[in-house]
DNA sequence: AAGTAATCCTGATCGC
DNA sequence: TGCGATCAGGATTACT
């Protein structure tokens, strides 16, 4: 359920309560949401203990800690239900909680001193990994190197969007989630952005307009950035801010989870359709039938 | 090689 | 009340 937005308000969060500090202790309390970093749980608790954290990045729906000193990151991926939660060590664990970071001294007097990985259905994860430089130029985690930029990153362009669109033969709204073709896009956004743009999930990227392709990103960009204002989106309260706060952005959702209620761009028209749920994917789709015409 | 389906995982919810 | 089925879906893995 974390996509780009809420991905970037823990990013900022983490900016702001963590960077410069120490990591003193590392406590795995549930090896599986390490299973990405293969060498195991103490080599993670044991290369990262030590470190001091620096300005955490983010690329797409993935989030990494640089560290003072070696050439390796701290890797966060929030999958499905990954929470980082700063808290305090009297607070009580959380029934999910995975790994805790015991943090040194912040400039900041009223900081936690903790930063807590929690995950319930364990899609997430962290790991260490080595810092590269990805085919655009920018340093990346080598776990990350084949991940797309996202849409609020500058290389992305109306052109760059565009071939990369036309460059597959698949259609939209698979591109959309493809995180090797763009990245930050997960199924809420998607459908946000399809709507949006009064285009179809299916619709072949291989035929897609220069000028339907950058409306599609004009789209995402601007349901991202709102979703950002309102500090995410969430629907199960399993997507929290380092706070343990959701966000709002649910209330501004035109298509996703929007069954069964009236497409509000017909009703403007003056014409009456109901938002349809279809099964795409192993997931729901949902998008006004009216105004999003299935191509032939 | 590229595109797509299968898989992992837990808890809430639903129908019987 | 209990229990199996269904749903939620990001990213990797395994196929075709």
């Amino acid at each position: 359920m974390p996509e780009l937005p809420e991905v970037e308000v823990v990013r900022r969060g983490v900016d702001s309560w963590a960077v410069g500090r120490s990591v003193e202790q590392v406590v795995v309390h549930d090896a599986r949401s390490l299973r990405r970093h293969a060498p195991g749980p103490e080599d993670f608790a044991h290369r990262l203990t030590g470190q001091q954290l620096q300005a955490p990045q983010r690329r797409g729906k993935f989030l990494w800690v640089p560290l003072a000193q070696v050439p390796y990151a701290l890797m966060i991926h929030l999958g499905m239900s990954g929470q980082v939660l700063m808290q305090s060590a009297d607070t009580p664990r959380e029934k999910h909680l995975k790994v805790t970071l015991d943090l040194g001294e912040a400039d900041v007097e009223v900081a936690p001193d903790q930063l807590r990985f929690v995950d319930q259905r364990i899609f997430g994860g962290m790991q260490l990994s080595d810092l590269v430089q990805a085919p655009d130029g920018r340093t990346v985690p080598v776990a990350a190197v084949h991940i797309a930029p996202d849409p609020l990153e500058d290389v992305v362009t109306d052109e760059w969007f565009f071939r990369a669109l036309r460059n597959r033969r698949t259609g939209l709204k698979r591109g959309l989630l493809d995180q090797t073709l763009i990245s930050g896009v997960g199924n809420i956004y998607a459908d946000e952005a399809l709507w949006m743009s009064q285009l179809h999930y299916a619709r072949p990227t291989a035929t897609i307009t220069r000028r339907q392709a950058a409306l599609v990103l004009e789209s995402l960009r601007t349901v991202m950035l709102a979703a950002l204002d309102a500090g995410g989106t969430s629907f199960d309260a399993l997507y929290v801010n380092v706070n343990g706060a959701s966000g709002y952005f649910d209330r501004s959702l035109h298509a996703y989870g929007q069954e069964g209620q009236y497409c509000s761009r017909c009703l403007d028209g003056g014409r009456e359709s109901v938002i349809v749920r279809e099964k795409f994917m192993n997931r729901s789709s949902y998008l006004c039938p009216q105004c999003q015409r299935r191509p032939r």
